[in-house]
DNA sequence: TTTAAAATGATATTGAAAATCAATATTCTA
DNA sequence: TAGAATATTGATTTTCAATATCATTTTAAA
């Protein structure tokens, strides 16, 4: 099996959840999925290969692949929430045209180190940050 | 007149928009509040001066005092979009306790020039961004 | 197998935010 | 300052993502 698809597993083992057909099945259409996904447009796919499937369950499910770390929800101010492979993946945060709305996935370990002193300056222990970075891509900016 | 209420009446004014007893009014209600509010607890503050004002005219002009940088946007992730005086204020970003909710403004001069920098790597110009750290505060930390 | 616990899908519900619309207020023009 | 043109209002409905409910079914462990 997979790492990422075992570590489904196990989460779901250690939790005392199932693994049903329906987890196999949407964790499956998820992990081949290249862009950042709503859970709506998970279900038009998911549904496709079996169309009885509920589409609260693709909304569930996408909750348990954020908590076991399969996954990662992002938020691009939209008003929808998208999902992400998370595992495997390095950390990274995005860089959004607010014309075209394409999304470039970018990480300097510098920000990441500021984030970490700037929070400790603070009494603050970090567990998290969420950092969007909104302009106008070459493209965009030509026209 | 102040200098925020001021640039209100301006931006109306530019925009062809007109200045409203109800729109002076939730100006001035929200330009005497200190914490980030959400529309609901704004509406709430606005009913007690004048019960008959709309819930959706208080929408209307959060919306209006964003455009004219007189509000900002803020977005803590727990579903309610927030506004906090912008005018006059320099820019910051949130640093979020996880367990009570405290939130910390906060700044640092070189990630933002970091960011900068990082989009221009990638060709873009930036106009904005959106920057959250999550964590824990030194009082939860000790429980 | 049996059985207790968890999951499912259909459906209803929630809550924030936006849209609609007839009535009203404001601003501009003359 | 009267009147026309236009914008705004509040009540209400609508939208939409997300969650809750619940009777029925499935799962995993004994
Ligand atoms: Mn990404
Ligand atoms: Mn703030
Ligand atoms: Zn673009
Ligand atoms: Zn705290």
């Amino acid at each position: 099996m997979q790492a990422a698809r075992e570590q489904f597993f196990n989460y779901l083992a250690k939790k005392k959840l199932k693994f049903t057909t329906q987890r196999a099945l949407i964790f499956d259409v998820f992990w081949q999925v290249e862009e950042h996904i709503s859970p709506e447009e998970l279900y038009g796919l998911v549904k496709k290969k079996d169309p009885s499937i509920g589409q609260a369950t693709v909304y569930r499910t996408l909750k348990l692949l954020s908590d076991s770390k399969i996954a990662r929800e992002v938020d691009f101010g939209d008003g929808v929430t998208r999902y992400e492979p998370y595992f495997g993946q390095s950390h990274h945060d995005h860089l959004i045209c607010k014309e075209c709305g394409k999304s470039v996935e970018v990480v300097d370990e510098r920000i990441e180190k500021l984030q970490e002193k700037l929070a400790a300056k603070h009494g603050f222990i970090l567990s998290g940050h969420s950092m969007y970075l909104y302009g106008h891509c070459k493209e965009c900016s030509k026209k």
